[in-house]
DNA sequence: GTCTATATACAGATAGAC
DNA sequence: GTCTATCTGTATATAGAC
């Protein structure tokens, strides 16, 4: 374990994506990577600090899995499906999108996470116009590209909450669904 | 103020849809009411009867809306776009659906409350599903009713989520147009 | 970088007087 | 039904030794 800070981070990430960030304290989070909570704050000297960092690496983490979504797959629903296998997977190990998770919390955070939370949105929204427009089209059965990329953003984020809340993978196979039925 | 016990519920349910359960605790709903604490458990002996008291007291009162919008629209298209529109006006609020909101902490939540979390989004897709079959479908564009149903259900808490989040409406709009296009 | 020790605040919950 | 007083646990955060 040579970097106790990204392997803090790690842990961080997971636990918001299990739980949610009222489950991360300083205590637990220490007690997991085997250090004491004060040497935690020396890594991030406040939870504001923790909570910003491990967004950021998150999202660039995801905008990696985005190109690679890009790269390997060329016609619009198999990227798209490519996308929801991701959030399946996650799914599957009874975690949602850290972003998500966060984004029940929002009141908690400061400013700069909440900043860095709406770039997450938008960023991935951007991804889905690009790979819309890519394939050639400006409107998709009756909704104009931006209307269907925030309705696929809300129904994943939707459909991960409540997988993780109910333990039911329906809303998920119902945007894939969707997918399907659409392009 | 003649029945505390009601009005405890209902600063509880909108501190809930605000912000998340989180954000409740026994001292700040007593001082909202001018009461304290102890007197809080005396109507509710742990914080977990409260959380079970009030997804009862929201279910009952979402499944009365439910009705309402059956008796006063007579067309699918008419009867969902009022059912978004109760999500609209939440959001409005920034608040959200209280249900939404709780799942999202449901690792916090007592079995009995899970139950309820769960009962909820099955009646409300239960009606979904009526109203579509009531208007003769068995699919819609490609997806079968109950898929159309859990979609749906998925995209309204995540669009509902987002907009508390990040104070954007986009997201429950292409919800409305995704019900224009295809119904 | 990590530790011990501690400060401070707030959480849920209970006992017993009125 | 509501109060005062209190218990216990946990949270974020800091000072200072090693």
């Amino acid at each position: 374990m040579g970097d106790k800070r990204a392997e803090l981070e790690q842990v961080a990430i997971d636990a918001i994506k299990h739980s949610g960030i009222s489950s991360v304290s300083f205590r637990t989070l220490a007690e997991t990577v085997d250090v004491k909570s004060s040497s935690v704050h020396y890594h991030f000297p406040t939870k504001g600090d923790l909570v910003e960092s491990v967004v950021r690496r998150y999202s660039e983490d995801f905008s990696s899995e985005l190109l690679r979504i890009q790269r390997e797959h060329r016609t619009l629903r198999r990227r798209l499906v490519a996308l929801i296998e991701i959030f399946e997977e996650v799914s599957a190990d009874s975690e949602m999108c850290l972003c998500g998770s966060l984004a029940a919390d929002v009141h908690t955070l400061n400013d700069a996470s909440k900043r860095l939370l709406r770039d997450f949105f938008a960023t991935t929204e951007s991804w889905l116009i690009t790979v819309i427009e890519d394939a050639g089209s400006d409107a998709i059965k009756g909704l104009k590209t931006h209307q269907f990329a925030a309705l696929l953003m809300a129904s994943l984020e939707g459909a991960g909450l409540l997988h993780r809340a109910i333990g039911d993978a329906k809303h998920l196979n119902a945007v894939r669904q969707l997918v399907k039925a659409m392009t």
